[in-house]
DNA sequence: TTTTTTCTGAGGTACGTACCTAAAAATGTT
DNA sequence: AACATTTTTAGGTACGTACCTCAGAAAAAA
């Protein structure tokens, strides 16, 4: 059997009320006291239960996601996830709430984060691009006891807060090297389209593609980023413009999450299975494109598994506990047709 | 707040005794009373709070894993994934534990199977070959009320008990398929390498692989499955030579789980740089051949994953639940270098 | 109708923790 | 030593469910 509190006040030589008042922080106990309680702790191995305690204190945990207001399908599906997720974690009684706000307009964001209360959420997981407004609302809100994670967008070591998603780097690379051995010895040129090379995001995708392309497949060269500006007439005029400037183009990376306009201007100029296409984040359409060889790899990352670790971290954190790290990995998934 | 028992016996117009009757299918409740509390229960969206029903039972869940005592880095892998979720899963009063067993001996895995009771298990989680035998224990094992999921092995689709895994032939097909492209439109034949063709998984995979490569790369030849039996000599000396008959050998799919042997055994005899290997699961082996260009692709299997979802689905049917099936896929994954 | 059987109600205790109060004990101060 | 203050104890109720008992109601059988 598990020890419980009681166990432990004996072990400790103290009373329950003691023992609770340690345990969770609150004032009037002596150092040797607390000392004493902490050593028991250690000796007979005991762990709180959550389950009890949060049953006695009748908490639930109320946790925000606040995603772009724009993007289309992969937007979509990272709402579903978070409803699925909401589901399977209604037995835990933590509720998830998706929020969609104009993450690119910083004041928005940050009124939006500043209104926060402990009494609205416990925490929030936040998709927005990086400036230092933003970063101070996201301060002020660990601050006020407001959990935060960053969730796929940001950097993963800077801030203190956080990250859950890829390695936006690798996964570049990871891209670079499926195009590099799909393409073969032939040498070529590479298209590179992007919604827009603002974010950190996207640098950091470009970045290791580049590092990755130019070192190893040197046949191989890279054009200059194509910046859509999620405008579907201003995508396929340049496209088509850029390949056919560059009749020798082999290849095309599709930064984004949203494919389906730079795949279907590439579609509609050139022969695309003749080319090799390597697309982010698994979305309906990008899985259709997969299956009838319009695109040749997805890079993906799994996002009902980064919205259940994003809920898991919030709680952790709430709950004064360290995060499994292992489990919290977001893995750069490689989609084939054949692993879909 | 969500509603409890106590709301739900007021809704259904009967006391609380008869609805826990209800709800842990005790006898003694007329047809018509079962009914209106089902009834009430969908009206106002009743969830039975698992928290306090397991704190009430004092219920802590233990889960045994059954696993080949053979095998090497793999199942010691497996070893550490069921201790960590142990450790991640002890705050919902769930225990996992990993026992090895000579599962290629049916008397011997049968036996074992057997003498569980449900004084001791409430659920086990299978590695271990198909054979009447061992789906006679496993089809009494449930019958006694002991959650049975087929893990990582055997046959996902025929059985009515949960599977846990990769699907092996897309695993084989998604080989074929990285082997094909990475080896580009050049002619030649591939070795294909694996401890025993009897197991169902392996017969599977290369069924999967031949399927894609036959197909889609016509240019390649696939050549008969070497079988180690796990042995180095033997090892060497097949492998040594098919490379001696075959001099156009240009890749290697090696099916099993322990790749070490292989791999060894072609750095030795041919030049590994020239070809592309491809192999199965990773370990601190797999990955420090990938790292050194040993091997092109791992085809891997989150263990950490498949055993948590193991854990989540034997719980979710000890409660009478569904599994969420969606996060119980487990997926099947290309490493690269990259993506480690 | 009476008797037997089946069903239901009311009430209790328990699980392990949180959180409250009142009072006792220990400590510090003058 | 008397007082003030801090620390600790003892005891209680609560969370939502399980599970027990016993009495009473309703239904079925005699």
């Amino acid at each position: 059997m598990r020890p419980t509190t009681k166990d432990l006040a004996k072990e400790a030589g103290v009373s329950l009320a003691t023992v609770d008042r340690v345990l969770n922080g609150r004032s009037g106990v002596k150092e040797r006291t607390i000392k004493a309680v902490n050593e028991a702790i250690e000796k007979i191995g005991f762990v709180r239960n959550m389950q009890a305690a949060n049953l006695a204190r009748s908490k639930s945990y109320r946790f925000q996601f606040i995603l772009p207001d724009t993007g289309g399908e992969f937007r979509n599906m990272l709402l579903a996830s978070i409803k699925e997720a909401n589901h399977s974690f209604s037995s835990e009684s933590t509720a998830a709430q998706g929020k969609q706000i104009a993450v690119n307009d910083p004041h928005a964001i940050t009124n939006y984060i500043t209104a926060l209360s402990v009494d609205d959420v416990d925490g929030v997981a936040i998709m927005a691009p990086e400036s230092p407004q933003v970063r101070d609302a996201i301060a002020r809100l660990s601050e006020r006891g407001i959990e935060v994670v960053q969730f796929l967008s940001g950097q993963p070591k800077a801030s203190k807060v956080d990250f859950v998603g890829i390695d936006n780097h690798a996964a570049g690379s990871t891209a670079g090297h499926i195009m590099g051995r799909f393409l073969g010895p032939e040498p070529g040129k590479i298209m590179v389209i992007s919604e827009t090379m603002q974010s950190r995001d996207a640098i950091e995708r470009r970045l290791g593609f580049d590092e990755i392309v130019n070192s190893q497949f040197g046949q191989l060269s890279i054009l200059p980023s194509l910046e859509t500006y999620g405008n579907e007439n201003r995508t396929n005029l340049i496209i088509r413009q850029c390949l056919e400037n560059n009749p020798d183009i082999c290849g095309a990376y599709i930064m984004n999450a949203e494919a389906q306009l730079p795949v279907t201007a590439i579609d509609q100029t050139a022969d695309i299975s003749q080319m090799v296409l390597v697309a982010h984040e698994r979305t309906t359409f990008t899985e259709a494109a997969l299956r009838d060889d319009r695109i040749d790899a997805i890079i993906a990352q799994n996002t009902g598994h980064a919205v259940r670790s994003a809920i898991r971290i919030m709680r952790a954190r709430h709950e004064q506990r360290e995060p499994f790290a292992s489990q919290e990995t977001i893995r750069i998934e490689i989609l084939l047709k054949q692993n879909l």
